[in-house]
DNA sequence: CGAATCTTGACGGGATCCGTACACAGGGGG
DNA sequence: CCCCCTGTGTACGGATCCCGTCAAGATTCG
C-alpha cells in the first residue's frame, strides 16, 4: 500500500486531494505547514510527499532540504505562481516533479503514478535500463547495438537514467557535468541531447524517452 | 550464505544497514573505523565490503587500497559528498560501486544483489579465457602457442580479463600496475596495450577483444 | 657482457569538444 | 493580426585533446 503524506495550508485543497486520492486506494497523511509535515515524515514515513511551496511558516525549498537531509522519499511540488524560479529552485533542491495550480486532478494523479513506478523500477534493477531499442549498462558502460557514447554523453545520460522520471534542470546537468561556471551555457546541453537522442531514440525528432520539459529541464521516462 | 563486512562510522547507518540486510539472510560483520575494518576483512573474509568514506581515522580512499592489496572482494563506496573528485578516486582505487547519501536501503540492496551476481558469474568463468586465436590461463600464467608476456603485460592483462566486458580507466590501470603517483603518464599504458595486441590480437591495427574506449579506457571484449 | 624489459620522448591522424550561427515553434504585447 | 522575444533544435568548422606508433636511452638480470 502506498503512502502519501499532502502538505498544504489551504483545507480545500486538503480535502480534494485526500478524498481523491483515498478513492485510488492511497494512504493519505496531511500536513498543514511546513513543520509538522517534517515530523509527519518521520512518523509515517510516506512513500511521496507532495508539497505545496506556500506555506505560513518555511519556505518550501527548506523543507525539501529537511527531508533530503535523511531521505530520498519522491517529493513532487505545488506552486501558485508560475514563475519559472521558484520551480527551479525547487528541483535544484531535491524535488522530482513539479505541478502548477491551477491544475487538473488528473494531471497530478499521473504524475503521482509516473513518480511512483519509477521509484518501483528504480528498487527492482538498476543494472541495465531499456531506451527505445537499446539496453543500456551503466555499470560497464555499454550499449547494445553497436552504439558508442563519447564521456561527456555518459556522464549526462547517467545523470538522466539514474533518476528515471524525474525532471532534472538544465542546471542541474551544467553544474554537474561542465561546473558551476557554465550554468549559462545552455548551448552545450542542447547540443549533446541532441547527440544522445540521434544516437539513442527510434526518432530523433519526437523523443520518446529523453524529453525536453520546457523552460525547465529534461527528464528521462523509462 | 553471503558475508557482508559493513564499515561505517555512523552508529545509525550502522545499524540500519545489520537490521537490513540480516533481515534478508545475509551475514552481516560491522567495522566503525578504517583500523578496524582491514581487521576484519582478514578475519571475516567477506564476501562484500560497504565502505563509508568518511571515516574517522583513514581516508577512504586509503581503506580501498589497503584492501586492494590482498583481495578483490567487491567494495561498495557510501559517501555524504556527491562530488565527483570522490567517485572518481574511489572507482580508481578499486570500488565496483558507488552509492551518494541519502540513499534509499533499497537501492543499496539492488546493488549488493547487482555486484553479487557478477562477481559471482566472474569467478565461475575464471579458468580459462579465449581471446582471438588464444587461450589464456592466468592461473598459470600461460597463453596457447608459443607467446610470453612480461610481467608488467600480465598485470595488465590480468586487470582488463578479471572484469569482462567493463569498462577499466586508465587511472585504475595505472594506479593499479604502476601506483597513484603516475596517473599522468599514460604513455606508458599507450606502449603496453600497443604490445598485448601485437602479441595476442589477430589485426593488431583493428583489435576485437582489447578495445580502446576514446576518453575513458580500455575494455576486454570476451 | 648481452638481451630482455622498462622508461622516455616525439609526432601524426582522428575523434571530441567548443563556439558561432541560424531555423523553428510558442506566447505575449503592441 | 503581426511582430518580437524566449527557448529549443540543428548544422558546421576550427581548436584541442587523445591515442597509436616509432625510436631510442636506461635499467635489470641472467
Amino acid at each position: 500500500m502506498t503512502r502519501i503524506l499532502v502538505v498544504d495550508d489551504e483545507p480545500q485543497i486538503l480535502r480534494a486531494l485526500r478524498i481523491n486520492l483515498a478513492a485510488r486506494h492511497y494512504e493519505v497523511a496531511v500536513a498543514p505547514d511546513g513543520a509538522s509535515a517534517l515530523r509527519a515524515a518521520v512518523d509515517a514515513t510516506p512513500d511521496l510527499v507532495i508539497l505545496d511551496l506556500g506555506l505560513p511558516d518555511l519556505d518550501g525549498v527548506d523543507v525539501i532540504h529537511g527531508l533530503r537531509g535523511w531521505t530520498t522519499v519522491p517529493i513532487i511540488v505545488l506552486s501558485g505562481r508560475a514563475g519559472n524560479q521558484d520551480k527551479i529552485e525547487a528541483l535544484d533542491a531535491g524535488a522530482d516533479d513539479y505541478v502548477t495550480k491551477p491544475f487538473g486532478i488528473d494531471e497530478l494523479l499521473a504524475r503521482v503514478r509516473a513518480v511512483t513506478r519509477r521509484t518501483a523500477i528504480q528498487e527492482a534493477e538498476l543494472a541495465t535500463i531499456e531506451l527505445g531499442d537499446h539496453v543500456i549498462d551503466l555499470t560497464s558502460k555499454t550499449v547494445s547495438g553497436d552504439v558508442r557514447l563519447t564521456p561527456t554523453e555518459w556522464h549526462i545520460l547517467e545523470l538522466l537514467l539514474r533518476n528515471p522520471g524525474k525532471l532534472i534542470s538544465q542546471r542541474q546537468v551544467l553544474t554537474e557535468v561542465w561546473g558551476s561556471r557554465f550554468v549559462k551555457e545552455t548551448h552545450y546541453l542542447r547540443q549533446y541531447m541532441a547527440q544522445l537522442r540521434r544516437k539513442l531514440e527510434r526518432d530523433p525528432a519526437h523523443p520518446e524517452h529523453l524529453i525536453t520539459e520546457p523552460g525547465m529541464g529534461y527528464r528521462f521516462t523509462p
